[in-house]
DNA sequence: CCTAGCATGTAAGCCGTTACATGATTGG
DNA sequence: CCAATCATGTAACGGCTTACATGCTAGG
């Protein structure tokens, strides 16, 4: 239901391809929100069709074709209202702990190495955050952070927070097994 | 490709009605995974068909009939195969973050009021949680946890720390914001 | 009397994944 | 020469949501 606001929220800040929107799903956007290529492309045939999005063919010669699209009136409106609507509740769905009731079907050491892999890659996760805020959010450039910027620190900020909760969950988790 | 899986782990550990296992998605399952009851009864009508679980239809006089479902040997087989896989990447899905990004269209106040509201919804889950293992985990029953119960606090446990690292950014966004 | 609990589903449609598809240019 | 980057999709299928549907009993 949101991946439409997602891509919506994308082009009203600057017009864009459906690559460069896939750019930002692989990169940035993917530490909050996951969509694959065909899925953006749909959504963008979906969005044009609906008249959120108007799209003008760009011609290349040395590169393939682009389509910039560009959000309408029609587009901007539909995302303030979903911006002014209350939050659904949140699904939670945890394979991990899925897992963990399985008890006597995944041996003690097998699951053991799932969590730890897990770590890795939240480990992997944090690393790149942490290499963030080294890199953009010094204390002295903090003071002078405009009001976006000042957001993507907020997102970048639980990044690393939920990182670092799965990670001392996980160097828990293995040390109650394994007592 | 794991509402499956989670059925499976349920039933393999003692024989249910759609209806309890239903329960068990509004208790404690529905804390680490979500499933609405149609999908539930979809499913369990799927892993009939395919032989992963048996049913036996149990009339009632007082109340409407029930179905009760069992594991077959072929559905252990499923759940112990799917157990030994590796984890699938996680998929990030957090539609506060990207209201974040929508910057001049989403007054202050607004969003400001919508990560309360998200905090207070972290609140009461941890609440819930805290009471959980006051209950059922004091330093003097942890000592003997039985394999399962172990695995069950664990999962709790993850419950608390992600929730307690939401309330932490929740605190910390609104600071920022509002600095 | 009305609500909550017990107990089960079907149908339509949208959302998301997997597989398939093409083809030029640039840099190592 | 090979891989990566640029740039776009279609088709089939499966997962999940939303809406609709039924009907009895016990308790406040």
């Amino acid at each position: 239901m949101s991946l439409k606001h997602v891509i919506l929220t994308l082009i009203h800040q600057a017009p864009s391809t459906g690559y460069e929107i896939n750019k930002s799903f692989e990169q940035k956007i993917g530490y909050f929100w996951h969509a694959s290529h065909q899925q953006v492309y749909q959504e963008l045939a979906k969005l044009k069709k609906t008249e959120m999005l108007t799209c003008e063919h760009k011609p290349q010669t040395d590169k393939p074709d682009k389509k910039i699209y560009s959000i309408t009136v029609k587009g901007r409106d539909e995302l303030r209202k979903w911006l002014h609507q209350s939050l659904p509740e949140k699904k939670y769905k945890d394979i991990l702990l899925v897992r963990l009731l399985s008890a006597d079907l995944l041996p003690l050491d097998k699951l053991c190495e799932q969590i730890q892999k897990a770590a890795e890659f939240e480990q992997h996760r944090l690393d790149e955050f942490l290499h963030i805020q080294k890199q953009c959010y010094s204390d002295e450039q903090k003071k002078y952070l405009s009001a976006l910027d000042k957001r993507l620190f907020i997102n970048m900020r639980k990044g690393i927070l939920l990182a670092e909760a799965e990670l001392a969950w996980a160097k828990e988790a293995l040390e109650t097994l394994q007592n």
